[in-house]
DNA sequence: TATGAATGAGAATTCATTCAT
DNA sequence: AATGAATGAATTCTCATTCAT
């Protein structure tokens, strides 16, 4: 895996307000975290791979498990923060596209894209929620509040047009994210392996999705 | 969660030549990696909660990372090894099953069973999986040697009989696993929210899986 | 080294009075304390090398300690013991040897046989003595009691015939019994080198010895 | 015995790049390893008599064993230096020493006035170098490479001198080696008793070398 | 701000010894 | 007599965090 760097998936302004010192240290954190786990990786070794001194990270970070939450927060928002606010989203609310199988298509590839740019931090999500339940409340709300409303919306949409059956809201999206992610895990997962045909397997899964649904 | 009893998922042979000691060791360490994950739990815990002295558990194994392999190998193998051995597989190589759908009964339930019956160790699989090469290697083969061969004649058949679409198997493959997984997160995760019924999400899943395989 | 058989240097009533685990344990607990030292030789690895259980080691000797003791302290006696007792010291106290020579060459002959036939305990025995204070108590002791007197009688006759100088007994002592160590070190040490030919270093050290207190 | 000084024997440059905790571990570790030896000295004692925390003892040195090396290596290549390097050793190959009396004399105060200054970590060597096989190789290609060849010059010139016997150097050094360190390990053990007069005992061995040899 | 030395609590592991069988 | 399971104190080593410079 390439080295991170944050100035591919950190707002702009955020950014700027970070020291340099601080962004090197959330990148070296963010490398290992992916690689060992959060509890098996030392401030000590970040210190190393950051170029800086072990006391530096604890003048940014409050403690080893503040960094992870500066970790793990931003790209939590960002995960589902498309929902509401980026051109995806605010194309889907006016209707724009016509059929759920562009819809898929769109929320399929955009999420394809994120989670390629954000491996190594996904990985580290996937891993520690279960064990941080300050996290888990975050998600939760998250999921909640900004998510699901929007969601809720478009599919009550496609289902009033009889594009997709007419099943509880809850139940179709579990089976769009559980194949939607199975579908970027199989990716980050298989990705060297040379029978593995990403666009191929995209177009597969909308389809599975779009039929499943029907 | 409840805690673990051994006997409800190990055979009775093996735990009849295993000591109490190292029975009650074993499901203290379940109980504990599954809810702190398997770094951040002390074998000084493990003894406790076990009511044994610390070295007792390393008369028994003879590292830390040995009693979590002993934990996770036996469950590996038992959620691979249907497929090639109890009454569900051999059923499914006599054709005994006319449909697709009642294939996926039988797997979805056989799968749901078991994953109600190992959560706990489930859930430390797939923390652990990520970390643990030796494992890692141990799933391949298992994957490789005893579940894909078997599970490829069995799809070939659905496909020869048009039941299912003309798809790379690995690539029915990962959609079927990928929403079977889905459901037993989700089984787990959300057994206990009252809008979650459990028969008629698997009902669901099985029409989910079928058509969007058609 | 071949592993030690104890019959080749315990008296034979002592060893007819002990029981065969007790043998068996004496044997593997000097193979491997020669090998690994003292501290470093842990219970359970005497025990499986003896094949009895570890309990047994405790009922024939209440510590661990007691076994170096039960070691070192035989050969400890039998190291001096000659030069009180055997047929060597008898001949001597006759005065049945004539030159200063002819002594040296007894007494060299008889140590590195016994050196050869004890080197695992000698091992032991220089590695421990300066850490066990009682040890070293018996060995003063018995250098005092029972070797000194008798060797100082012999050291003087040779005075008197004026076949050595006219040192003090002390420095002649450590002179002789430095050059026999020396001897009997390297023998040990470097027995598996080609150039090392025993019999001629032997006669070396005597003409050395000789020589140098002439 | 008196607590160590480490200024009394390793090189100024050396300690001057040393940082005082690090001394006050080494004079620690070297006062109890001579003590106790190495593997019943615990680091935590050595930190209470160096008065620094456990965890100091591993910022300066990564292992237990690690500690042992440091002590060890630089008197095991100070007790070889002279041969090559130092006012003796230029000396006696320019051949300013006519006698080999005068040779032996410069070699045994010099040597009797290192053992003296380094008794602890010359105990602690003698224990230790049969446990340790990384200095016993350390020892053997120092004594091979830098002592022996000198040392045959030397005692080759002797022997063409007609000063000593024409025996094999390796045959005449383990004699010479032998009592040398006979007289120092005696001097180390008897210093305090009355009868000892080391300017007597050193003139004695040297006379008791001299004539071995003629 | 930044450093990195120092800390000491806590980790996994070993082992002599005990004791019920 | 003999076993070997069980113990728990002691050991080496790690690491997040603090703090003087």
């Amino acid at each position: 895996m390439l080295p991170i760097k944050l100035e591919d998936f950190l707002p702009h302004e955020k950014l700027q307000e970070m020291n340099e010192k601080e962004i090197k240290i959330l990148e070296a954190a963010i490398d290992i975290f992916a690689e060992k786990g959060f509890v098996s990786t030392s401030t000590n070794e970040i210190a190393k791979k950051a170029n800086v001194a072990e006391g530096t990270i604890f003048r940014y970070f409050k403690t080893k498990k503040d960094l992870l939450k500066s970790i793990i927060k931003p790209t939590l928002v960002k995960t589902i923060a498309p929902f509401e606010m980026d051109r995806f989203s605010k194309a889907v609310f006016h209707m724009e596209y016509d059929t759920f199988e562009d819809f898929l298509k769109v929320l399929i590839v955009n999420r394809m894209e994120f989670a390629k740019k954000n491996t190594a931090v996904i990985k580290i999500i996937i891993q520690e929620i279960p064990f941080q339940e300050e996290m888990q409340e975050e998600l939760k709300k998250l999921f909640k509040e900004k998510m699901y409303p929007r969601v809720e919306n478009v599919l009550q949409y496609f289902i009033d047009k009889g594009q997709i059956a007419d099943l509880p809201i809850h139940t179709i999206l579990r089976l769009i994210i559980t194949s939607v992610m199975g579908l970027v895990v199989s990716t980050i997962a298989l990705k060297d392996i040379s029978i593995w045909d990403e666009n191929l397997e995209i177009e597969r899964t909308i389809q599975f999705i779009k039929q499943g649904l029907q």
